[in-house]
DNA sequence: AATTGACAATTTTCGTATTAATGTCAGACA
DNA sequence: TGTCTGACATTAATACGAAAATTGTCAATT
């Protein structure tokens, strides 16, 4: 049995591979129960209900694109290539998700707590990054205030962009004039 | 007669009113047609259709709103308070129209090719504002680009903001990040 | 102890009847 | 004569009961 993966493992991909593709209100605890190979009713022992799992999913995608991010950040030697390439990873990953499967548009819906969280997540990332700077820089706003008009103006080019490389080129654009705002 | 007004007047106020205040789904050309008080056949003689006396209207709004920002800009020192301002009166008239009226959220929606034209005629105004600017930054972005990341940025804020004055707050400070990154 | 077939409760979908709204035009009106 | 409207056909939205699907649970099984 070693070889095999648990089922809460098998639970968590079979249930990231089906709202990743369908979306929430699409898909059903039964979908992701055959993709996981295993009963509906063995499925609620793993999750308690089915936006349980959906947070679950939302939560570990994220969690692994932000550990992600992070590992290429140490690498990096300045704030504004850690900032462009945070905000390309994390900015672009929705995009290209959403370009893949247009159905699961609502995996980006603000009213799942999972997906605010998500928000809340990468605008404490941004804010813990330029802290520093905007100590330094001449600006009024708190690092945190800073850090949203970042992470929500990202999101607010979502509906500008007309395809993901369309979307590079806006935040790339976005996130440097950003860096140098407050760099000065 | 030459005390009463058009019956293209009424027509556009009377179609304002209803729209703004009920969004595009929810109003009848019924409606309009009691608000101008004029019968609903009347109505087709000004607007071809329905569709096209929301074009109007959208675009009458625009045209107000942007003739008022340019009056105060020419009054103002710098690119910093012209931006300042022209985001601010920009940026929150939707948000105070949507927190008077929350039925008429899809005033907003870029699927309206009035709306998208709304944000084209913004963007263009910022474009032109800050065009000297960027050719002395040191930013690589065209200004068309950096107009477009400040328009659609102020955008994303509204999915952040949780009411007006936070609204106020943010485009304050995405507004002066962005000069100070341009005027650099 | 782990799993599932089967069940009640709820939600969604579907077909259909009914109502409402749109856009048009012949004729009424001034 | 030119402007306007009552009345109409067409299309779209709504209401609603029946049928199907989905959710969450548990007694029974292995």
């Amino acid at each position: 049995m070693a070889l095999n993966r648990s089922k809460e493992e098998r639970a968590l991909d079979g249930a990231t591979e089906v709202f990743t593709r369908y979306g929430y209100a699409r898909t059903t605890m039964g979908d992701i129960a055959v993709k996981a190979g295993m009963s509906r009713p063995a499925l609620y022992l793993v999750f308690p209900d089915k936006e349980a799992a959906f947070n679950r999913v939302i939560a570990h995608m994220d969690q692994r694109k932000l550990t992600e991010i992070a590992a290429v950040l140490s690498t990096l030697p300045n704030l504004e290539s850690k900032l462009l390439h945070a905000c390309l990873a994390w900015g672009l990953h929705g995009v290209e998700l959403a370009a893949m499967h247009p159905d699961a548009a609502d995996l980006f819906d603000l009213r799942f707590p999972a997906v605010r969280q998500v928000y809340a997540n990468f605008q404490a990332l941004v804010t813990e990054l330029i802290s520093d700077a905007v100590t330094n820089s001449h600006l009024e706003a708190t690092p945190a205030d800073l850090a949203r008009v970042l992470v929500y103006g990202l999101r607010g080019l979502r509906e500008a962009a007309s395809d993901p490389d369309d979307m590079r080129r806006l935040v790339t654009t976005h996130v440097l004039s950003f860096a140098k705002a407050i760099s000065a």
